[in-house]
DNA sequence: CTCTACCCTAACGTTAGGGTAGAGTTGTTG
DNA sequence: CAACAACTCTACCCTAACGTTAGGGTAGAG
């Protein structure tokens, strides 16, 4: 399928898909003769994936290198075990870090939320000050 | 108080405090004769004021717009009826969009609660899946 | 003085895209 | 097959909110 159609389903823009193909993070399957990106079911995955990690505050480069790591976890490929295993601690690293950031989302979001009862109690006592 | 101790309280970076003065959202209340950033409790509690609602994603231009707005309601010199209504309402939609905004976050908060429990799982499984 | 810990300005760098221009491609009509 | 709408392409410039040097000045203790 051409972009348009990836982009509504994933709700990303055009200039995001492409975007991430510069980085390196999501390559189209093919080309069209006439040079338009196509994209597979399995590219649209993988673009979910990304969309789910985006809140995670993780840079464009922090999810290549995730997703590269587990790709080549999942690969028919087999590994030595010293490889496999380094592939694992970053892996962990990145939860580790996922958790510290959830931890921070919810800082964030009872700051925010904190915020807006502000504005709203103060929009109610200004409605019956009427000091004008 | 000089910016570093005004950092450490607030949490913000020098640069961040710098740059707020730089678009008009904080600006220290006095220099030293060499120039040093004085600032006064008043100030701090407007840095602190800022740091709420950074997580609601509002833009520095808008945050500076907001503070002036409810600024003028605060000041001690009255308004106009329907100057004080004008700045009301927009106090109202920033309300509406901070209400918004928390609800974006816990779309996201979730997501990567979300993301993070994926991660671990695979961890988890990946952790006995011998298959070196 | 002089030393250390701070602080200053100026200016370029970064991240994650948004927006636009100008040109080519696809699939559908007449 | 030509014409056409709808879509897509590359290339490039733009933005916000800081980070990061570089090169220097300041506060105050000893």
């Amino acid at each position: 399928m051409q972009i348009g159609e990836v982009a509504a389903r994933t709700e990303l823009s055009l200039r995001t898909i492409r975007h991430y193909e510069e980085t390196g993070l999501v390559a189209p399957s093919a080309r069209s003769r006439g040079g338009f990106r196509l994209y597979t079911e399995t590219d649209v995955a993988r673009l979910m994936v990304i969309r789910r990690m985006k809140p995670l505050g993780f840079t464009l480069d922090q999810m290549r290198d995730l997703l590269d790591a587990t790709d080549r976890l999942d690969a028919d490929t087999p590994l030595r075990a010293d490889e496999r295993e380094a592939l694992l601690e970053r892996v962990r690293t990145y939860q580790r870090e996922a958790a510290a950031q959830v931890e921070k989302l919810r800082v964030q979001l009872s700051r925010a939320e904190d915020f807006e009862g502000t504005l709203r109690a103060r929009l109610e006592r200004d409605a019956h000050t009427d000091r004008a």
